[in-house]
DNA sequence: CTCATGTAATTAACATGTTAAATAGTTGCG
DNA sequence: CGCAACTATTTAACATGTTAATTACATGAG
């Protein structure tokens, strides 16, 4: 017999078990970020821009899971503060090119070894192994339902 | 040799997978939800009013994982638009009792063949298995960090 | 070259997340 | 009883999520 019907309550359901398990999380990280005064954004932008470069916009947007009406925002803020510098595409004259400025540099240094600890406690609590099965899965989750599979024979009609 | 350090890079973090996760899955259920303007935290305390019965405003707070504020201001919304009741607590004038209303179990009922559609398409495409594999971990994760493990020397010495 | 179309970013408008503070009602202790 | 401390909810203020519309620039067909 199929055995597939929806979660039968909303403790155990995908979306409510993934929210509360970032929460459980970032729960630990938020008062590192509260005090230094950047929201959980402002940092990943600043990191990402750290780890991969001078990016444009939209690339932040993907890499940061932002939208773009936040990252508007969000720009505005960090380049007032002077963690980053915007300028011009060469050649694009639509697009911005972000980029992470020294005192943003300075920051995620300097909060290095906070985030460091906060991590260990968190592997230790829940110990490593399970944080590589967890972010497997979770890669593996992302992949499945991105993936172009789109073309049901349902959704195809309605084009 | 110690091999804990922070996440090499943003896409494999914790944080930042458990967002990603989360937001794969639900850009499945969100048009369903558009189509029939309710937003997801709207229908998260629907549902949670649904499977549970009456329950005061902290508890609908804990269990759809929504904060106080925001659920003062969705309990406003709902209630214009008659998907529940409001009503005091006897012996306590503080609380308030939530009740799920005839039109807010009528639209539960409705997208019920929805949902399951939806979900069983997530469960085909990522596998059933590893649904419940995740869901294990997700709560592993969420108790290991939650627990009262907070008594670490350093932040006893604090108080 | 010119216009229709497409794309990057912003703006607008509203809902929610988040923290701090304010309001109301409870409870226990002297 | 009367007040201090506590608890539940709300309000306030600002940042972000979210969708739709708009602006500015880019590109390709004719």
């Amino acid at each position: 017999m199929e055995r597939s019907l929806l979660p039968k309550n909303t403790r155990r359901s995908l979306p409510m078990s993934l929210l509360r398990g970032r929460e459980a999380v970032m729960s630990k990280f938020r008062p590192m970020l509260a005090r230094h005064n950047v929201s959980e954004q402002q940092w990943r932008v600043l990191r990402v821009l750290q780890e991969t470069g001078p990016l444009d916009a939209s690339e932040v947007c993907e890499r940061a899971s932002i939208l773009a009406p936040s990252l508007t925002r969000i720009i505005k803020t960090l380049v007032e503060r002077q963690f980053i510098t915007v300028g011009k595409f060469k050649g694009d004259g639509r697009r911005v090119q972000l980029s992470i400025a020294p005192p943003g540099t300075a920051l995620i240094e300097e909060l290095q070894p906070e985030r460091q600890a906060i991590y260990d406690e968190i592997e230790r609590r829940f110990g490593p192994e399970r944080i590589e099965e967890l972010l497997d899965l979770l890669e593996a989750l992302i992949v499945s339902q991105n993936g172009m599979g789109e073309e049901t024979a349902l959704e195809a009609a309605e084009d």
